[in-house]
DNA sequence: CGTAGCTTTGATGTAGGTCAAGAAATGTGG
DNA sequence: CCACATTTCTTGACCTACATCAAAGCTACG
């Protein structure tokens, strides 16, 4: 009975074969996670999930929709720290740190699970192995922020669009969202902005040259790859990051 | 005696005390991380502890000493992600995830205890409540790195500077390597440049005008704060993201 | 079917990059 | 303690990638 209900959690749960990915779970831990699916929310576009500031903060499992987690200057300006996908964990940082460093909102109306702190998830020295599997979550973020941070730091406006939007399309690929061919994204230009650092009018400047050049075209909420290989090539991309393996710890 | 043994790590080891602060360890935990200590190495300026696209690289703690992390483009731009200082614990993603995404070098001779796959510190089942406080750290890391991304994302050039130097100062105060009045730097400006996503030309510009301001001097490996307050207020400094007072789990 | 948010484009401005070259520091061997 | 080499710093002249400002055409949705 119990292991009916463990690999329904493996299914229907992009995060749960996530956590599985790195640490090998037990029964009782997919049980754990699959209790979790009972407390679902949903929320519109326009509202917040988490406010920048904001004290004890929930974190999420998303289950569908996109998000965005910001940041907001003193004089308005606005820096996209990361987009949130299906199977995403978010805030847990916020959570666990108990305030939150920044925004997080809804592109698209979303579904996700809230994640109490009285949930057995976090009752760390009684599930150690998912606090393991979270602890490997959270590197592998870092090696998402990292990669952005390489983009703001040292990459050209064009270089870096093409590098971001191939990392979403593998992103969405593992849960799904894309194809080879292409994947639809939501994000408004000024979105993309805010992500890399650049003014609306410049991004669609790039993704001008971008189409021109026949690399990749961004249209109607679409993004189609013209020549996949050599985007690949001129954003210097490498999917190492992305992919995780062989886990270490058992 | 094992007390007394777990209250020396307390004391010797600022890596420790931060685990601590998350964290209530219990003797065996501490004795876990007394144990690490008897494996110290050192290292030179000029080579390199971890190399980009290393596999089954060890983490470290560093005892003392700078050390720069930083990742290196097809075309020889090179970008800081991260400075560490003593008693940061560097690498766990690149030791847990099996590969390593970016290149630790010694910015001074540094001393530092390396950790190794087999050490109990990494039998996370066993260790739960390190694992806990390992987690936590994590997460306080990518508190640090969202910093550098806004910096990089969406502040001007003499903020950026600012900002981080400040950060610094609120790092190595930490640990006892600042004080109000500023600290020893022994970065050239051109790691400066390579942290902040800037030429070092540029750098010197910047530092040139925080200087005639009366901000910030930086010469001769020294940073002197000028008017701290206003050197605050300009950079938009806030220090939430780096205290961290209340852990969340037990 | 109007209005609010997106996208597109042009003209112009500027922060920061590039190139170059001399001055300080710093380190090294004698 | 000094000559010499090497790295780092500093400054000036000039350039370019991206920002800013402005305005017109889309899209979509109430």
């Amino acid at each position: 009975m119990i292991e009916h209900h463990s690999l329904r959690v493996l299914q229907e749960s992009p995060f749960a074969r996530r956590l599985w990915s790195f640490v090998q779970l037990k029964e009782e831990d997919l049980a754990v996670l699959s209790d979790l699916y009972r407390r679902r929310r949903a929320f519109p576009v326009g509202g917040e999930i988490i406010h920048q500031g904001q004290i004890d903060p929930s974190a999420f499992v998303l289950i569908s929709g996109w998000v965005a987690s910001y940041r907001v200057l003193a004089d308005g300006k606005r820096q996209i720290m990361d987009l949130h996908l299906p199977g995403d964990l978010i805030g847990l940082r916020s959570a666990l740190l108990r305030t939150s460093d920044c925004t997080v909102e809804p592109i698209t109306p979303i579904k996700a699970c809230e994640l109490l702190r009285s949930d057995t998830l976090f009752d760390f020295t009684r599930t150690p192995r998912l606090a393991t599997a979270l602890l490997l979550d959270a590197l592998q973020d870092q090696a998402l922020i990292n990669e952005h941070l390489v983009d703001l730091g040292r990459r050209s406006a064009g270089v870096r669009m093409a590098h971001f939007l191939l990392e979403l399309g593998s992103r969405l690929r593992r849960v799904g969202m894309a194809t080879c061919a292409g994947y639809d994204c939501p994000l408004s230009q000024y979105h993309l902005a805010d992500a890399l650092g650049l003014t609306a009018v410049h991004v669609n400047r790039v993704l001008r040259e971008l189409r021109e050049a026949g690399l990749l075209t961004f249209q109607r909420s679409r993004v189609t790859y013209g020549n996949y290989d050599a985007l690949v090539q001129y954003a210097g991309f490498e999917t190492g990051y992305l992919d995780q393996e062989r886990p270490l710890v058992a």
